[in-house]
DNA sequence: AAAAAAG
């Protein structure tokens, strides 16, 4: 046990995102691996080497170290141009080895000179601040042998600690946004003689708000600079803010994130709310559960949950905004490795946290944005392995599951967990306890909806014996790409599963489902796969909930 | 309706 507690700093690495999307298989030979992603059909160049890349040789030594031979396709494509001094526009997520790609270049650009006081030579900005510490692990990874220092400069703690690193001079300073503004308008810092400047998760930068203080920043810094621009869709508005940010930017898209196909098997579990729980923690004993994040849409939900799970003897931690930072660090670095079996946490862990080998995703609530769930889900089945995401949800989510399904174009096969009574879909509103709609009057719609014969009616759907122990995967690739904007070119597990979902499934099909018009989404007609977990004691003893 | 980030 001490033994891989006082692994931890290496375990930490491993953890860490690196330049293979490879996270875990820091511990196998990375050649294995490679030879995997060779045979992977789509693929067929020839693979690169970093030695190949000409980074100066304490990099290259430091990745040597590291095991990895190859770089990732964004790694390969976007490094050199870094290097010439390109302005580039990546669309690539955590996992593709994004991070890399540009922690190692910058290294070799800034391995020439040196810092001056209160003058960071380079700025990256980050989202959240978890982000922020993986990107500057990576520094420290990669910049081992090289004199160059980093700050970490994040809300949640000391400002005059901050301070006094960036006096002394930081060639790479690591920042979220709000700290840095404020740092900066108390003349902490200068940004004056920052030449490369990145911009890390560009569209979650928009999602929450922060473009005003990005184009702030941004306005504060030289012109004369090389700027990366990093964000995991194209979506028209960040599309335009790279047109402002940037200059005739070399434009790299890897949409996957590894050559290797990498599946997700997910599913839905509809039951009543003051079953959750108890379903959560059937599906968490279950043996393939190596380790897993549990998303909460709420922090209060993620302090009870994580209170539950604990009193119900699982190994777990919390994570969410309004813990303090230290915790939010030291929970994940645990997490990571392995001392914890389960994290619970809001989506302050949604997007971009790397941790290698997780092998179940849970929605304990259905996200309120269909893209959340895209996010969420792609902690898991990462770097060619396989993934699990299982979602809870109540008969009132009805809504939240057809947006998400209508969103990755593909159904949420729904599973059953034994000794949990399943719920149909309910017609009802969603119960307000107290303050929310003024009323439900605004049923401003019309009188479309016609009175449908009651789900519960509908025989839970015999099986017809098709997959009834391998749920079908879900091509990562295709979930992993939130917003497919142009047609797709093809969807591979379409003839798989040949599902009705567009031509009036009800009748075909004998179920029939309201509210969906033509339009039901294809796995309410599909069998139900039983998720059994063998009961526990204490779920037998019957518990509070 | 919620979370994140500044305090």
């Amino acid at each position: 046990m001490s033994a891989k507690t006082n692994a931890s700093a290496s375990a930490a690495e491993d953890a860490e995102s690196h330049p293979v999307a490879i996270a875990p298989a820091i511990m196998d030979p990375p050649v294995a691996d490679l030879h995997t992603f060779a045979d992977a059909p789509s693929d067929a160049v020839p693979e690169p080497l970093f030695s190949d890349l000409g980074l100066a040789e304490p990099i290259q030594r430091a990745i040597d170290e590291m095991g990895y031979r190859h770089p990732t396709p964004i790694q390969a494509q976007a490094i050199p141009y870094v290097l010439m001094g390109r302005d580039v526009l990546g669309v690539a997520q955590t996992g593709t080895g994004k991070t890399a790609s540009f922690t190692l270049p910058m290294l070799e650009i800034l391995s020439g000179s040196r810092a001056r006081a209160r003058m960071p030579r380079s700025l990256i900005l980050e989202p959240t601040r978890e982000l922020a510490l993986q990107v500057a692990e990576n520094f420290v990874n990669y910049g081992k042998y090289l004199k160059l220092n980093h700050a970490l400069l994040i809300g949640g703690e000391s400002m005059a600690e901050q301070k006094e690193v960036l006096n002394r001079g930081v060639d790479v300073l690591i920042a979220t946004p709000g700290r840095l503004i404020d740092l900066f308008e108390r003349g902490g810092l200068l940004l004056t003689q920052t030449r490369l400047l990145v911009i890390d998760e560009a569209d979650r930068m928009l999602d929450m708000g922060f473009i005003p203080d990005i184009e702030k920043i941004v306005s504060m810094l030289s012109p004369l600079r090389q700027t990366l621009f990093f964000s995991a869709t194209m979506a028209p508005e960040i599309r335009r803010l790279a047109d402002m940010f940037l200059q005739n930017p070399k434009e790299i898209t890897v949409s996957r994130p590894s050559s290797v196909a990498t599946t997700i098997e997910a599913g839905l579990v509809i039951v009543e709310e003051a079953e959750k729980r108890r379903a959560l923690r059937r599906m968490l004993r279950d043996d393939a559960v190596q380790n897993a994040i549990v998303f909460c849409n709420r922090k209060r939900d993620v302090d009870v949950l994580y209170k539950s799970l604990v009193k119900h003897g699982f190994s777990a931690g919390a994570l969410h905004g309004d813990l303090p930072q230290s915790v939010r660090f030291s929970t994940l670095e645990k997490f990571k490795a392995g001392e914890l079996k389960i994290l619970v946490c809001s989506d302050v862990a949604a997007r971009g946290i790397d941790i290698g080998g997780l092998s179940h995703v849970f929605n304990f609530d259905l996200p309120f944005h269909a893209e959340d769930y895209v996010h969420r889900i792609g902690r898991t089945g990462r770097a060619g392995r396989s993934g699990h995401a299982y979602s809870l949800a109540t008969p009132f989510d009805r809504t939240l599951a057809a947006a998400i399904e209508s969103l990755t174009g593909h159904p949420i096969p729904r599973l059953d967990v034994e000794g949990i009574a399943q719920m149909p879909w309910s017609e009802e509103e969603r119960p307000r306890g107290g303050r929310g709609k003024k009323g439900k009057g605004n049923d401003h719609r019309g009188p479309a909806k016609p009175p449908a014969p009651r789900h519960k009616d509908t025989p839970p759907v015999a099986a017809p014996a098709a997959q009834a122990s391998e749920p079908a995967p879900v091509a990562a690739a295709q979930v992993e790409a939130p917003l497919p904007r142009k047609a797709e070119p093809r969807r591979p597990q379409e003839q798989e599963r040949p599902v009705r979902h567009r031509d009036r499934g009800p009748e075909d099909n004998g179920a029939s489902v309201t509210g969906f018009g033509d339009d039901i989404p294809a796995f309410m007609l599909l069998p139900r796969r039983m998720f059994v977990v063998a009961p526990s004691a204490e779920d037998e003893a019957g518990e509070p909930s």
